[in-house]
DNA sequence: ATCACGACCTGGAGGC
DNA sequence: TGCCTCCAGGTCGTGA
């Protein structure tokens, strides 16, 4: 569900939380990312504490608030972020929900669980291990070509596998990989130190674009994804070849095909996008 | 170190 | 209606 896209049209319709005030926390107590629990003691510790802002690295959301805490939170799959209407009944699957002053609450549902809560202190935000790693933020950083070149050539997975890596580009899913590789007409499976100077210039110009055309349309709603007002987004009528196998390319007319590159459904067009 | 795989979960879709 | 299998926007731990 979520990549890059989806997380900051999350991140800009929490903006009516800003300024609200945590009144009181509750969570499900049920592990959430591979048996980790929500932190209930720091979720406990924001009671009192205002909302000042929302920030977003790649996946992750970071809820500022005073008393220099940060709520870290990543959807993982199914997760959604809403702020719900005083007195709206708990959906199924809620794993948090930081009831705020005015009677709003702020919620972290989630049904498959591979999404991750935790509370950390700003100053030190760096260090946390899910954001110690993370490469540069492709929308509010831009993105490097010459750097992104010569991280590909040290490397030979696939261009697939290296464009999901987010040690190398913050936010970029299974989605958006298979669109801007389409874009950049470059495949999936091409080894990634082959990559050109030329070509890498392609792909940094592709991931950029295709991002930035999703967030345009509020993200891609393929099943489980919603704004933190519960809409869905409208990326979806404007994929090229995500799920679209069998499909004529949109550009060469040849038809889209659909590969499992580990693990992971990858689509392409073997005409326009050359070895 | 890098790479590819399986595990972690629930629910929806489609076949019978 | 039910049961079964397959599939899903992510990340992490494992073993080669």
């Amino acid at each position: 569900m979520p990549e890059l896209p989806e997380v900051e049209t999350v991140r800009r319709t929490l903006a009516p939380a800003i300024g609200a005030v945590v009144a009181s926390a509750w969570d499900s107590g049920m592990g959430l990312h591979v048996h980790r629990k929500p932190p209930r003691k720091k979720l406990r510790a924001l009671v009192g504490a205002t909302i000042t802002g929302v920030r977003r690295h790649g996946k992750y959301l970071l809820v500022d608030l005073d008393r220099d805490r940060t709520l870290l939170v990543h959807l993982g799959m199914t997760g959604r972020l809403l702020i719900a209407a005083p007195a709206a009944p708990r959906a199924k699957h809620t794993h948090l929900v930081l009831e705020l002053r005015d009677g709003r609450s702020l919620r972290f549902v989630d049904a498959r669980r591979f999404g991750q809560l935790d509370v950390i202190e700003r100053e030190r935000e760096r260090e946390h291990p899910a954001l110690a790693e993370l490469g540069p933020d492709p929308l509010t950083h831009g993105i490097d070509v010459a750097a992104l070149h010569r991280r590909a050539r040290a490397r030979t997975t696939t261009l697939k596998a290296f464009v999901l890596d987010q040690r190398v580009l913050a936010g970029v899913g299974n989605i958006y990989a298979s669109e801007a590789l389409w874009r950049a007409k470059l495949r999936p499976t091409t080894r990634s130190n082959k990559l050109t100077a030329a070509q890498a210039a392609r792909l940094a110009d592709a991931i950029h674009e295709v991002l930035r055309h999703a967030l345009d349309h509020g993200g891609t709603s393929l099943r489980d994804f919603v704004d933190a007002a519960g809409t869905e987004g409208e990326n979806a009528d404007y994929l090229w070849v995500y799920g679209r196998a069998g499909e004529p390319c949109s550009r060469c007319g040849t038809r889209i095909r659909r590969i499992v590159l580990q693990g992971r459904a990858t689509y392409f067009c073997p005409t326009c996008q050359t070895p």
